[in-house]
Parts: structure tokens; sequence; C-alpha cells
DNA sequence: TTTTTGCGAGTGAATACTAACTAACATAGT
DNA sequence: ACTATGTTAGTTAGTATTCACTCGCAAAAA
């Protein structure tokens, strides 16, 4: 298990408010340096490079992101749809709280050419996929949704309108209701499957 | 309207399948002129400047995705879904015919720091919704489309649901079929909101 | 002859990273 | 209690390399 001092969070959450602000072309360990007030140099007694920033940086969310998930309490009567709502509540509201972390982890492209960057980009996206598939295929099983579309099929659309809610928001400034807009899409893919 | 010389779109083609291979931060002046046999400098005779044929290749793809969609001939006898179908399929099979694009269109973070390409991206992004949003409502006003879930809300899943799978067929390295996973999808969405 | 399209050889500005050094502090041996 | 030694976290001043872009000139096309 990864540990991270107190001054390497603050430089991953200092790198990830820079890409969302400005985007991964304008992080350079200068300005990253600058926006701690140290200098350049600083930076490597803490990452021995900037490729190691960034992998640490998805390494810690990806942590966080299952620790948070895994750990919502469910009661054994809470249903299958319930325990969907409650995962994307917790995921989507981390995203209204900490707005930089969505450049980072929806940029499968930016990290296209280093290697270990796409990787831990893709686990994040596969982690999130396993939580739902297993979700979808539990509630067929128990009767809960309807089998009109298999599984995975169903992962895509519900995970791809999520992600589409997410974009809408970026591109939007952060002004729209993301909390709101993605519950809407969940409800409506529920709509259509759920039994009652 | 904008028109391009054979050498422009020369330089447009090979710069977007330079992004496609190696991203953006691969695409240099220097890698480019050399992927088409030139010097850097001729490339400058084509372009005014690196941001401007990246702004080009953009619009070149803009236009001809618009005027691709537009003339699909239809019957007026062709139900809401079936055009749906038609456009998707056409869409996909672009994309299989040339994946490279992919890589740009949607890539709408590796623009992040430059306006009027990110503006560029969104102008795309916005044209196929209008598409998708516009079948919707037609379909739904001639009742062969029911009303569960309203027309904007319905838009973002049959484009997530879209964007997903041309996600995972970029990641799983054109591998899998995108043109039949994308009908599966779309087949899986229409199932469910189709009133036959 | 004039315009178009190419070239070799640069330019200044960034970029990731390194070298050499230092002040502050912790710890261990006597 | 005092000194020797090592560590942590920072500094200033660089390095080599890469970047988008330009200048002056030639050859070819119109």
């Amino acid at each position: 298990m990864q540990e991270f001092t107190d001054r390497q969070i603050e430089i991953m959450e200092a790198a990830t408010n820079r890409i969302s602000k400005f985007g991964i072309q304008n992080l350079t360990i200068k300005t990253l340096a600058e926006d701690i007030g140290l200098s350049e140099p600083a930076l490597y007694r803490h990452f021995k490079s900037k490729n190691q920033i960034l992998w640490s940086l998805l390494e810690y969310f990806k942590t966080e992101m299952e620790n948070r998930i895994q750990s919502i309490p469910f009661k054994t009567s809470t249903s299958e749809a319930d325990k969907l709502r409650a995962i994307f509540n917790s995921q989507l509201q981390t995203f209204v709280n900490k707005p930089a972390i969505v450049s980072v982890i929806f940029a499968e492209s930016i990290f296209h050419y280093e290697e270990n960057l796409s990787n831990k980009v893709s686990e994040i996206m596969d982690m999130m996929q396993e939580f739902v598939k297993a979700n979808i295929i539990k509630g067929q099983v128990k009767g809960q949704y309807n089998k009109l579309i298999g599984s995975s099929t169903l992962t895509t659309i519900i995970i791809g309108g999520m992600r589409m809610t997410v974009l809408k928001w970026k591109l939007s400034g952060h002004k729209s209701n993301l909390v709101k807009d993605g519950k809407t899409v969940l409800e409506g893919i529920l709509k259509m499957i759920e039994i009652k």
C-alpha cells in the first residue's frame, strides 16, 4: 500500500488544479513549483520525475475512490437500484467537491503517449465498470431488473450516460447541476429496466 | 465556405494520423514535416501556424460529417428509429475507415488550453447532439417512441452510450467490432423506447 | 517575369532535469 | 551535556534538448 507525505499530497493537488484550469500542456515543473511556492529542484526531493507525480496522483485518487465506494453502508434489504443510486451519488458529489479531479480521470487521451499513465486511467475506468456490471448482474438474477438488455451493454449505456453528463457539466464551466442531472439520467435508465 | 488545397489536406491527414498514433504531445512541426517528406518551413507555406493546422483539421472533418449525414437518403415512410440507425451506422463506419479521426474528435481535453480549438470540438459534439435530439422529439411526437424519458435526457443517454462504445473500441486498439457493438447499444436503447 | 513552393540554417524561449551547496534538525557515542 | 555524523528539505545556477517559428535564397511553375 502506497503512503504519501503531506508535501507529496500538496504537490499532487496543486498539479490536479493546474491541469483542470489550464490543461496538461500548462503543467510544468516550473509552474507547479510556483503554485506551491517552492523552487523546481525542491519538487524532485519529493518525486523522482514529473511522470511520477502524475502516476501518484492517479493512484491516490483510485485508492480514495475504491475505499469510498466500498465503505458505503448498505442494509441487506437495500435494492440493487438503490445501491446504484448511492454509488453514483457519492461519485458525483466527489466531483462537485473537487472538480479538478474530473479533468485528470476522464482524460484517456492526454496521457496517450505515456503508457504507465494511460494504464492507470484505464484501471480507474475498469474499476467503475466492475461496480456497475456486478450490480446489474445481481439485479437481473434477483429479478429486480428486466433482462431486455445484456449486462455488458447495459453497463456501457449507464457508464456512458454518466460520463456524458459529467462532460457536459465540465463544458458548462461547472455551472450545471451535476448531481441533479446525473440523477435524472440514472433514474431515466432505471425507469426502463427496473421491475417494481 | 472553406476550401483546402491538396497539400493542405495532405498535411491535415498526416497530423490526424500522428495524433492518433502517438498523441498530441508528439505532434510537432518537425515530425509532421518528416511524415510528409517536407522541411519545416515548407509547412508554413500552407498554414500560418500549428494552431491553424489543428483548427482546419477540425473544421474539415466537421464539414465532411455534416454533409455526409445530411445527404443520407430517407424515404418519407422511414421510421425515426431507422433514421437513427442509419445516422449512427454511417458515423461508426466513418470511424472504422479512418480511426485516427476519433482521437481528435473525442478529445475535448487535449485542446483545453487553446480556446478556438476546444470550441471547434464542442461544435462538432453539439452538431451530433442536435441530430439525435431532433430525431427523438420527432419520434415522440409521432408516437414512435414512448415518453418515459425527456428528449434531453434520452439524447444524453444515446450519445453517451455511443461515445462509450467508441472509447472502448479505441482502448481495445481498434480490435473490437465497433459497428456491431454500436448497433447493439443502439438497439438496446431502442428496445426500451420504441413503440411497435 | 512573376508567383509559388521549396530549402538550409538559424532564433529565442521553454522544458525536464542536475550539480553543488546549505541551514535546520535528529540521533548516537562519549 | 557535548560533539560528531547523517538526514531532510530547501536554495541558486546551470545543463542539454526541444519547440514553434523566421530569414534569405533557389528553383520551378505559370
